[in-house]
DNA sequence: CTCCAGGGATGAT
DNA sequence: ATCATCCATGGA
């Protein structure tokens, strides 16, 4: 199956640090949208893809963003300027609740590829295996089954100190004493708040999920590189400056879709600041 | 080898 | 409220 796209560019979305599962295959990716084994392929505006319906398809890689509306709503600052016609087509997908939530607690202190790894050992050893003709996949773990493990079996996929963490707030989901469905009803400062209510999951964390999975496109999540950026770009001379203060300027300066603001930041940093090499001539 | 990463919880100012 | 420290792991 295929259908038409526009402002959409699949391997940069795939490639920004939201999801930590898609591999490259062929000219196209291999993954899975919640239990489904999905193929998907770009080829100039065409979207060719096997494995769900098309309308599963274009929700998950939010096709219906109004993404030219959204980059004019941007300040018109250099940074933020660079960085949207770095990151041109890159949107912001809709990510299963569970999914994102557990991913993103797996990911304190963590590089993506670290992140990509833990979450693709998780699928191969605790999910469910799904192929699409001879191709298979694993479908991420469900709260319920992640509860039954031990704390041993996720440490097992290099979770480190994370485990603990991850196994405490499965067990609250599976409970029924947390249900990450009902916190969709809340507004953004409740839904922010709930969220970081659970075992390994802080504001930054919080506003990851937010952004990923409840479709909150003024979540701004301040990480490492979110917080260089906006230090650097936005705040030169200022050696002391509060963590509460790059917060609340990123809050106004940034606007309705800061998420989308912050996602294109944090992707030009991430692609362009040249890692520091070793001594040369050794 | 060293450095550092899409941080959070805890305890001390 | 803000800061210091610890927590594990492995790619670069």
């Amino acid at each position: 199956m295929e259908m038409p796209t526009s402002d959409f560019d699949l391997a940069l979305t795939l490639d920004s640090g939201q999801t930590f599962q898609w591999t490259s295959l062929g000219k196209g990716f291999l993954g899975a949208i919640g239990a489904r084994a999905v193929y998907v392929e770009q080829i100039r505006d065409i979207l060719k893809f096997r494995g769900a319906p098309a309308k599963s398809i274009a929700s998950y890689f939010a096709l219906d963003h109004p993404l030219s509306e959204i980059c004019a709503s941007f300040p018109n600052d250099a940074a933020m300027q660079t960085a949207c016609k770095f990151c041109r087509g890159l949107r912001i997908m809709r990510q299963p609740r569970w999914e994102c939530l557990a991913t993103f607690i797996t990911s304190s202190m963590k590089q993506v590829a670290h992140i990509r790894q833990i979450s693709l050992s998780m699928r191969e050893r605790f999910g469910l295996r799904r192929s699409l003709g001879n191709l298979h996949v694993y479908s991420y773990p469900t709260a319920d089954v992640i509860a039954d493990l031990e704390e041993e079996d996720l440490r097992n996929c290099a979770l480190g100190y994370r485990a603990k963490n991850l196994l405490a707030t499965a067990r609250l989901i599976t409970s029924g004493e947390f249900n990450l469905d009902e916190l969709a009803l809340l507004r953004d400062d409740d839904l922010r708040a709930a969220l970081c209510a659970l075992p390994g999951v802080g504001a930054k964390v919080a506003n990851c999920v937010m952004l990923f999975a409840y479709e909150r496109l003024r979540a701004f999540p301040i990480d490492v590189w979110v917080e260089r950026v906006l230090r650097e770009k936005y705040f030169p001379r200022r050696r002391k400056l509060r963590r509460g203060e790059l917060e609340k300027f990123s809050a106004q300066h940034f606007g309705a879709h800061g998420g989308y603001a912050q996602q294109y930041l944090f992707h030009h940093a991430r692609k362009t600041t040249a890692r520091r090499l070793s001594a040369p001539g050794s």
